[in-house]
RNA sequence: UCAGUUGGUCAGAUGGUCGCUGUAAGGCUGUUAUGGUCUUAGAGAGGAAAGUCCGAGCAUCAAAAGAACAGAGUGCCAGUUAACGGCUGGUGAAGGUGACUUUAAGGAAAGUGCAACAGAGAUAGACUGCCCCGCCCAUGCGGAGCGAUGAUGGAAAGGUGGAGUAAGAGCCCACCGAGCGGUUGGUAACAAUCGCUGCAAUGUAAACCCCACUCGAUGCAAGGUUAAGAUUGGGCAAAUGUGCGUUCUUUCACGCCCAACAAAAACACCGCUGGAACUUGUUGGCGACAGCAAGUCUGGAUAGAUGACCAUCCAAAACAGAACUCGGCUUAUAGACCAACUGAAAAC
RNA sequence: GCAGGGUUGGUAGAGCGGUCGAUUACACCAGUCUUGAAAACUGGCAUACCUGAGAGGGUAUCUGGGGUUCGAAUCCCUAACCCUGCG
């Protein structure tokens, strides 16, 4: 299945409507949706760094991110804060894993 | 060996596991429809992809021709190119011991403007002065000559030295500089040389400007297909209006302009990648480059495709990601290598 | 992707190549007034380095780097950063 978030329009909705979970790097944004698959969108500002950097970081974060067990029936958008781009892809992915640990107690209460 | 100058090349590699985006072939399957999925084969970022500073292709503005005026750009000469403000080779000027480097380098006797402060004075007359004569004890006053002297300044009326004089002056002489003319060399910029002129002309044109040459505007979010359907108000006009900066002329076409509302489907498609292409060889040219022959097909995404881990190579580390496509320029850049040349020292 | 605009004291915002390190307002500091504060009035007020006991003086800086010019915040080139628009 095609997991990605691809219209504006879906990005805006869920700034606007969904639960936000925080850690030391990334904000996640999370809404519940009908559908038995997950959707995620990863957003990266101008802030972070060139084409470049920001490039690189949304592959790592969608290649750990591919090998998470991600809460179905939600849609996402994985917000990156300024340091993002300086971690190693090892600690990148505990920040990840913690956070996703985190939504799924939000979600079970 | 040390210190440099110029030009060029590379931009991690190999193997394994998981994953991403196109292409081709085949299988299975679905929708109103572009599809979905599996297997196999093969492909998948750069020297700057960057900045968007120039130049083109391409597209739209219905199609064209001419004149004047605006506006923008370029600016030594010759060549090169599809074109250029690029590049190549020269000339002049500046810098460096040198290899070599830098250079927006037309015109200031077409005209206008500006030149603060300082300075006697800023483009040019006066002032301060120098010398001689007369009056006079002298200060000083009057007359004649002179253009040297002047605490400035970025710039002060060709410079240095001599001769000359009452004092002085290109007034005269030598050298240097400048202008004009000739000759020779060079396609030319220009250079060399000879003669003449005692020599008049500050700087600024990256101030306006003049001269020569070039230029329509907008950018793939251009523009088109599926793809039909559509409202209201105001202004101008019935060719006397509108039509690629403005004005005018001619052909031609046609209503034109402004504001508001409504609609806008998509895993959509075309434009989209075979090109002034690349590689090798060869011919011409000092070179940029051009010709010929053979071979190659080499990204096409659309929330936007190259990542993660392991092993080895001492170490994998720089700047950095195509978005219609090319030719340049500029800027960023770790490390490694190659070639030619220069200076210094030492040895032979 | 493409097109356009900007950058000047702590903040906003003027600025003819020379009298500009810079006017004005707000903010800030000191004083007057007040029991105290506000308002009002008066004065001061950029930064760095050098020098000086101090008062003061000198040099540099208008986003950075080059250039034109005797002289640049202003003109030209180049880079960085910020902002705006597009279907």
């Amino acid at each position: 299945m095609d997991h990605r978030l691809k219209k504006n329009s879906q990005f805006n909705y869920i700034y606007k409507k969904g639960e936000r979970v925080h850690t030391e790097n990334f904000t996640l944004f999370v809404v519940k949706s009908r559908f038995s698959c997950y959707k995620i969108g990863f957003s990266i500002s101008k802030k972070l760094g060139k084409a470049n950097k920001r490039n690189k970081l949304k592959r790592r974060m969608r290649e750990i991110v591919r090998n998470l067990q991600v809460p179905s029936f939600c849609n996402y958008v994985l917000l990156a804060k300024e340091n993002a781009t300086s971690l190693e892809f090892l600690d990148l992915k505990k920040e990840l894993e913690k956070l996703f640990e985190k939504v799924e107690k939000k979600l079970n209460v």
